[in-house]
DNA sequence: TGCTTTGCTCATGATCTTATGATCTTTGCT
DNA sequence: AGCAAAGATCATAAGATCATGAGCAAAGCA
């Protein structure tokens, strides 16, 4: 459903929320912590940067961190940033590019309800929503 | 959201249900009606009659043909033939192995809730459905 | 100024999917 | 028997994704 490169991303995100620590959490302990390779990690979580959805500072006490409430992060917002094409943007299940709303082969408007109800589900669920419940909470 | 494998298979089976012909089809007119590569979908064609879905003949006259009726031919059996694993069995999104209906992340139910629609709509609908409807019918 | 910590970047390789071309094998026809 | 038509198979490679390792660049601290 999502590339590894996502689901890492995703990972990350999720992990950094959890935490709840305002200090900048390193890649190094980010990579143990979710078992990705680092160097990878590293890759993925600057583009995150880079799209705005983490902050990162160099140096010594350095790391990245949330500049926003995971609760107003959609999943779709790290998906877009880390994956070029997204399963849920597919037209036709065949690939025909004449299958349309207007001429539709016999499946089209089922697999539209369904292509649309995964969509919704990534632009309406937010980090805060894949993170645990609080134990003892 | 499926593999290009799974949709040759998935356009050729379809293609040869569209015609309605009992006489075998030829992976060299399949290749070319679909603008598939002729040898990839051959391999693509003879590993679904390995599984049954297709029936096929070499030598002159030989091709291949729907031993079933496509109304009874589900998605998801050409898609299980073609490909390792599917996109709709995925458990946690962020691959967590400890999340499950016991254990859940907070957005576990509803992600499970969307999977299984997509699972319904594969284990649904069949070849017939994704067939052009008849013009002039 | 120089050392250490940390993110950033580049070069490279592994692996999987997708694809191509050549050849082998089976079948039917004459 | 011999030829042609058709699927089956094999070797190979392009391209994307996934991953590793070495080293560069920036920031803090003494």
């Amino acid at each position: 459903m999502l590339s590894r490169t996502a689901r890492y991303g995703l990972k990350a995100a999720v992990h950094i929320a959890e935490q709840g620590d305002p200090s900048p959490a390193r890649v190094e302990d980010l990579a143990q912590a979710l078992d990705v390779p680092r160097n990878y990690l590293s890759k993925i979580l600057h583009r995150m940067a880079q799209a705005g959805l983490l902050n990162s500072t160099r140096g010594r006490g350095g790391g990245f961190w949330l500049p926003r409430d995971p609760g107003t992060v959609t999943l779709i917002e790290v998906i877009q940033c880390l994956e070029p094409t997204h399963a849920f943007d597919v037209q036709c299940l065949l690939g025909r590019p004449d299958c349309s709303d207007a001429d539709p082969c016999t499946a089209h408007g089922r697999w539209c309800a369904v292509r649309d109800e995964i969509s919704r589900f990534f632009t309406e669920t937010t980090l805060a929503e894949l993170a645990r419940p609080e134990s003892g909470g």
